[in-house]
DNA sequence: ATAATTATTGAAAATATTTTCATTTTCAAC
DNA sequence: GTTGAAAATGAAAATATTTTCAATAATTAT
């Protein structure tokens, strides 16, 4: 229907395409009140400048690709909210590809962004990196890894500090002579496992223990219960640490269903507080994650390489926050 | 770095651009000869395609907006991966937008998928849409909607069946004689809300009676606990209906806080089944929204639109199936 | 073998912008 | 009123593709 270029404008305003190019782009060489007259042809006709042919004639498209597991999507919904609000705030626009594990092939995705042009890649990733991006070193295209500690020339990291969080949190029960702490794992040998696992090793070898409570389920939340109930009939712990909330629930309904009462004769912490873990009584601890700091600061971080300001650290360790149960006052 | 445009593959291979771009495309009537020494040249140059240029030159793009709440992300993690695996398929890239209530200004967003040029529109609206989404309209770029039912000329859109869902639900209770039905919403008035009244009205109103059952609350989930706590000391219904997982958690929590043993005291419906209605004892029934569905056909519709095959229907409402308590099994 | 037809290929225009470099205008200083 | 410098502007090339239309090559029918 009507396709107004900068073509038309320029008629409009009595310059040549150069001077409305220049007005666009907000340059400091043009007269004020030819300045007027392009801006008011641009109103009139209703002119939108046309991202595709100013990224044909840049090389250079001022978008990001964003790549996320499908699962990770509904823990993270918060993460993808900070990414694209920062996004926003430094006028990039975000594709979105996502990963359906033992699905897609990750080097479609690949392809797809190269072909697409974006400036940068961001990706979550809390396992190695897939092969396939090697080829976005080769193109010289920046690189952000959420959620895993990676980096080389072109990848900055930004991720949880997991590790140090539950080495503290354990620190603090073997203080106070609690050491039965059990950690709950599903067994996607993810990299938040690892942390967790170092981290309770970390405290136990600081006070000449040696650390042995890691329980390890399958990832199904249906089973992650079914097993629990059982599990709970033979065992308890002091301190039980589940890494998902859906997990903390199951957890929590199983120990509960064996008659263990929680804080009483166990202690429940979730290493992920959400919605979940705050509508449900008992009342639970949990560490808050900052997922929205997560995708502020990489897309943050992105903006920087982009830009090829100094990007002072290359790897950025988000602290996470104990917030005891006594927080959700009733 | 390394940057091959087809007119590198052009001369490696002894043939014109146009030649190149017919192989790119997979025209018919280039000579299996010609052909495979092109294929050749892209492989050893290793070529790929620039998206930006030949959106440049189709005045046509192959991408999609996708304007979401960032707060719908958290539960519709699933809507999105539906979606994106079907714009996989046909080969389209999603350009992410997400909204932020009372900080977002919609027209930027629409704004930013007008620069990008993208081909159409999709976005998930629980209540009416934006006003700037008029824009869309005005300049004939496709949209579908989400989560509403809206349509017109440009306009498709997908929603869920609550209304009959829950009309169903409450037919069957009524004809079993119970009529103390009771249904949770927040105060977002949402056009889910506004199903689930008119559903149940619907089915009362088959009875001869007037439905009276409706709680409304904060959305926020600890008030929402704090709030049935104490609701629960005064009141007790037959039935329980909430409409989030997080307000049938709190729900379950509060009542049986309150001795109301679930389901032989009441019995509580969860409009939404999630990982998390699943890993809680005692289980809750719960209605299956197949929330991968609403995205994977929305992107479908979209396809459609755009490649102008036959639209059979403007409106697509989706079933959503009562999935009881039993499913569950231990 | 030749004409007619069909299949294949290439040249050039078109897509909407930015940017370099050259030109023109403005304005102060002489 | 020149001159010179600085400021403002424009012409044209460049960005990487597709597509139309014309030209050439191959094939078939005569």
């Amino acid at each position: 229907m009507k396709k107004v270029t900068i073509y038309e404008v320029a008629k409009e305003a009595n310059v040549s395409l150069a001077t409305v190019s220049r007005v666009i782009n907000g340059s400091s060489v043009v007269k004020q009140d030819t300045k007027n007259r392009v801006e008011e042809a641009i109103k009139k006709l209703g002119y939108r400048p046309n991202a595709i042919a100013q990224g044909l004639a840049l090389s250079k498209t001022t978008t990001v690709g964003l790549i996320i597991p499908a699962t990770s999507i509904s823990f993270s919904g918060r993460m993808i909210n900070g990414l694209c609000d920062v996004a926003k705030i430094y006028d990039y626009s975000v594709y979105l590809h996502t990963i359906t594990e033992g699905v897609t092939d990750i080097k479609e995705i690949i392809d797809d962004v190269i072909k697409d042009r974006v400036d940068g890649v961001i990706i979550y990733a809390d396992k190695d990196l897939d092969e396939s991006t090697k080829l976005l070193e080769e193109y010289n295209i920046p690189m952000v890894v959420m959620g895993n500690k990676i980096s080389s020339e072109s990848i900055c990291s930004v991720y949880f500090d997991y590790r140090n969080a539950i080495r503290e949190l354990c620190d603090g029960y073997l203080n106070k002579g609690v050491d039965d702490i059990a950690v709950l794992q599903d067994h996607r040998n993810d990299v938040v496992s690892e942390s967790i696992y170092n981290g309770a090793k970390d405290a136990y070898a600081k006070h000449g223990k040696e650390y042995k409570g890691y329980i390890t389920v399958s990832k199904d939340n249906r089973s992650t219960y079914k097993f629990l109930k059982s599990y709970f009939k033979t065992h308890k712990h002091q301190v039980f640490i589940a890494n998902r909330d859906s997990q903390a629930l199951a957890a929590l309904n199983a120990a509960t269903g064996n008659g263990i009462a929680i804080p009483e004769d166990m202690e429940l912490v979730c290493m992920n507080e959400s919605k979940y873990t705050s509508s449900i009584r008992p009342e639970i601890s949990a560490f808050n994650v900052p997922y929205y700091d997560l995708g502020a600061i990489s897309m943050r971080l992105m903006t920087k390489m982009l830009k090829e300001e100094a990007v002072e650290e290359k790897e950025k360790c988000i602290e996470i926050l104990f917030s005891p149960k006594s927080t959700t006052k009733e």
